[in-house]
DNA sequence: CTGTTAGCGCGTTCAA
DNA sequence: TTGAACGCGCTAACAG
């Protein structure tokens, strides 16, 4: 059976041309080609089912079209919103984008980054890779400068301090100001689900959170700031403890929406525990609209996010990396009701 | 700037042996290589950072390690369990993967099937990519056949009937029993929230459920059978057509959880109009968790349906293809509360 | 505008 | 166990 695909030479030979001429006539870069030629090479091709070899296009060019997004984990409850709006956005300028998971382990990114050198692809985004002290940054960091010294083009989605064009948002702005607001709406007691605590975008709006509530005067003991895995699952449990410890509590802050709504939900399974505890994210993710109560979140423009990352990547390489901040802004509902009009919240 | 990655002559040069044993000492393949010098190698492709060059290595293999998960589109709201599951599923195998979205046109989906050719990657996934009547069918299955030609494996997830290993799940058993256990509960007129006309997975669960309803005396006309976009936002829209037409509506059935979701949410939108009306979805999401009341629907063991893909994709290819059925179950929960208990069901 | 020729970086015979 | 030489399929430089 395995009738091996067609090459170009047969495609060549099938048209009656050079293997130059079809390669000339296939790609569009090239209009030197008379178009006789051009249509019967298209048409030998059409009709042979040929199929360009991207390997072995991207041997012979040093390199190859297309976008490559690295992420640390494929979602499993919710949409990531930056990831649809940057597959929205390649396919916008036409560019090929596929996605490639690369596990938590710091290693992982590296290998996956080395990978993407190896495909020789020409821009490769990523989001979320940094930590804190985080013994792999170096290697990271290495790896994509690699990946640069070889002519691809890197944009870093979320953490800004490293030494490429990146894209962030307004993590911390856009927590202080949730803080402020939720004072304002008559809230006292917080705690906050922070995930990692090596999280650059958790330490972020951990940190933007607790300095909102202290320029309103409000002060917020360590033990009430959780850490721990940065997943729904995790922010249900964590919730759960948090009630448990039977201390005074108005208001949780998770530090993003599909950890608010696991500590939602576990305010609901508690039941008569829960009433009375507000909740709030971060992200404003799409799903927040079919869920009871609204959450009130920060919302972060993800098309624009992934917009702007695209643009980077497609300029010129600059000399000095470029950092572009993306601000959110507070979105109220009724997850945090205003505790002067209605002094008991019905998560 | 621009160092060029080193190559395999580079490494093979600094360790002092041949391309040939470099290259076997990197490939775990052969053993046929003194340990001193595979030592040797190693350190010298450490040092250097070298990266196998992928692009030229699938040329002179003639094809390359991995698998392609082609999408139709990116979920928008909710996380596709199905893609977290092959992800995982390719992980445990150690084989890498890649998600490719294609977009919803059948041209597009051809091009990425033979882009995919053109990378010689050795496993190619797709679902729900077949429509009834499509035009663009016949050049799909010509596109995976010529996959298959040139060594590649093909496995479908979805439906059935077309020339390749193929995972399906029982959509019309599924929706069959759900109509049976929602009649059981009491409801007596029902709405479809259908999706595609001609999407094969909405049609059979519509067409499961229409059976199911006759299997206990209850007719369905066929104006209550509303086609549209396959997604949240059209079940949201199409739910308010419904709700306006004053018709007398015990219940709607989407076609998937996301719709459902959506429809769940006019409900609620719709105030006293929404009173009433229950509703059930299809595929038991993640997310359902996170959401009140909990939607009543058909769960599918979807990590076992990527894990039945890998499993077929990695056997050998078999004289004929073969289809495996995955099984699914009803699951009630509160949107379809029982009317003979609570005449009011509240969504 | 076209064909010839020489690479691209790697795997893999075939002798040694 | 090793190395020299060739081939994978394609693009690009150079003549014509």
């Amino acid at each position: 059976m395995e009738h091996r695909s067609p090459r170009l030479v047969d495609v060549a030979r099938h048209a009656g041309v050079s293997t130059a001429t079809a390669s000339r006539a296939l790609n569009p870069s090239s209009r030197s080609v008379r178009d006789s030629n051009r249509a019967r090479v298209l048409a030998a091709a059409e009709e042979l089912g040929y199929t360009t070899n991207l390997a072995a296009q991207a041997v012979a060019r040093g390199h190859s079209r297309g976008v490559t997004l690295l992420l640390k984990a494929m979602p499993q409850d919710y949409a990531n919103p930056m990831v649809a709006g940057m597959v929205a956005a390649a396919h916008r300028e036409g560019l090929p984008i596929n996605l490639v998971v690369a596990g938590t382990a710091a290693h992982d990114l590296v290998r996956e980054v080395d990978a993407a050198r190896g495909q020789r692809t020409q821009i490769l985004m990523t989001m979320g890779g940094r930590h804190i002290d985080d013994r792999g940054t170096p290697d990271l960091v290495t790896a994509l400068q690699r990946y640069e010294a070889d002519g691809g083009r890197v944009v870093l989605i979320t953490q800004p301090g490293l030494p490429f064009d990146t894209v962030a948002y307004a993590n911390r702005e856009g927590a202080r100001e949730l803080a402020r607001e939720l004072v304002g709406l008559g809230y006292e007691h917080f705690a906050i689900l922070a995930g990692y605590a090596n999280g650059l975008t958790q330490r972020d709006r951990t940190q933007g959170f607790v300095e909102g509530l202290a320029s309103c005067g409000v002060e917020l003991s360590a033990d009430r700031i959780v850490t721990g895995d940065f997943s729904r699952d995790a922010a249900y449990a964590a919730a759960g403890d948090l009630l448990r410890r039977g201390i005074r509590l108005d208001a949780i802050f998770a530090v993003n929406d599909s950890m608010a709504l696991g500590a939602l939900t576990l305010l609901r399974d508690a039941g008569a525990r829960g009433q009375g505890v507000a909740v709030a994210g971060f992200d404003d993710i799409k799903a927040l609209r079919d869920v009871t109560p609204g959450l009130t979140t920060v919302h972060l423009p993800w098309d624009d996010v992934a917009t702007e990352a695209l643009r980077l990547a497609l300029s010129d390489r600059p000399a000095e990396p470029r950092t572009s901040v993306i601000q959110g802004h507070v979105v109220v509902r009724e997850s945090t009701p205003d505790r002067h009009m209605a002094p008991a919240p019905r998560p």
